[in-house]
DNA sequence: TGTACATCAGTGAACGCGCGTTCACTGATGTAC
DNA sequence: TGTACATCAGTGAACGCGCGTTCACTGATGTAC
């Protein structure tokens, strides 16, 4: 039986290399449907992941060490998220005017499509173990990067210095952070809800550039 | 033997009320430095808990129902926390000019000194359990609240509308907490990369700040 | 192509362990007289 | 004040349970010839 008469018949006939992907795949969704039951990742057991995603506990083995490990394959799923949430606003062309509000209706769409990994991001950047929350750490001072060379590249807030423009981007990252930890804990389809607590967001976003506007350096320690 | 008597022979003769008081905020204690070590809260168990404090697990139960009730007690002291931070900072006697400045010094000061608390708060907010989580929402939104009732009555930020101001507000207080995170997570006692923290967070504040002050309503909608 | 062997994802039994909780207890502290 | 009884914070043994991990296994998939 060729490979292709195998990939034909079906998924329940895939390669062997991609069942085992599948069941990975099982594990990680396991995880972060826990999480998204509002149960904090750092709390979870391995048999209870194994339960969830429907497979025998020694078969974790086969795809993780321990739990932190999965933890890390999430963090990396989590910043490859933030990285074409990056991508989607810059793919949306930016018209300088009401720049803002265009990008926090695609940011709403992506937290709301994405809200089991933007939950586990918001929620173990604070409370996780070391090696997740410093890999949180990392996923997002690379997105602040990347939002501050994008910035930098469509000449929005061309006048500040790169630091300045980190720190301000940094202060966004955070921003919209927050508002996703917010938005995620309501009650589901509370769509009334939701629209004040992105409006407050895009509030605060505007005094964060209305701020960065006006932004200018002063010496050292004045 | 009179009460007198008793109280002055010492903390071991102390009353039983004492005395229970006492192990109860051992218990606390415990768990805040569980916490300080790194431990997510959700993830500590009742015996380790117990241990740490260096009673019997059984002893637990006169004093909470369960863990919950333990981080609801904790969140209650945090709450209590931010709220003698706020009257520090009013009695610093906040002249206008470098007000900003003077304020992150109390917050830095009393980020450290209440690092425990802060460290549990911070992390617990985005990732606790249900009843947890809502408490600390509950907290920081009286914390919100309470200083934009001290900025109007200062005078500070008068062009803005109440909810303008508690918008702003919340803005100044996530990134309160965000500068916390990242301080606590720091090795002790670097303070060169504590300063720089710190600094950044001023400068964040400044963003904020130079935005409120440029802040004008737009119709809803517009 | 067909055959014989190797690989290895997932299984299921078993382990020792720490968990949360129950219970009857002890003995110092508190109260009534 | 002194005495006799009540209270109750903390103890220690015991429980059933789910945990993480080990191990030998099975049988479908993959590979070599």
């Amino acid at each position: 039986m060729s490979l292709r008469q195998r990939r034909l018949g079906g998924p329940d006939l895939a390669t062997r290399d991609e069942r085992k992907r599948r069941t990975r795949r099982t594990l990680l969704d396991a995880a972060l449907a826990l999480v998204g039951e509002g149960r904090s990742f750092s709390s979870l057991g391995l048999r209870e992941v194994t339960r969830q995603a429907g497979v025998v506990p020694t078969s974790f083995y086969r795809h993780f060490h321990d739990l932190d490990e999965l933890g890390l394959a999430l963090v990396e799923e989590g910043g490859r998220t933030l990285r074409h949430l990056l991508r989607e606003v810059r793919h949306a062309g930016l018209a300088p005017a009401d720049t803002i509000r265009r990008s926090v209706r695609v940011y709403q769409e992506y937290v709301v499509t994405h809200r089991l990994h933007f939950r586990f991001l918001a929620g173990e950047r604070a409370s996780g173990c070391g090696p997740v929350r410093n890999a949180i750490r990392r996923e997002v001072g690379h997105f602040v990067q990347e939002m501050a060379e994008d910035l930098r590249q469509l000449g929005i807030l061309a006048h500040l210095t790169t630091p300045a423009l980190q720190m301000v981007c940094g202060l966004v990252v955070n921003t919209m952070l927050n508002a996703a930890i917010d938005i995620l804990d309501l009650p589901r389809n509370d769509r009334h809800r939701e629209a004040e607590l992105m409006e407050t967001f895009l509030r605060q976003l505007r005094v964060i550039f209305l701020g960065a506007l006006q932004w200018e350096e002063r010496p050292r320690g004045a």
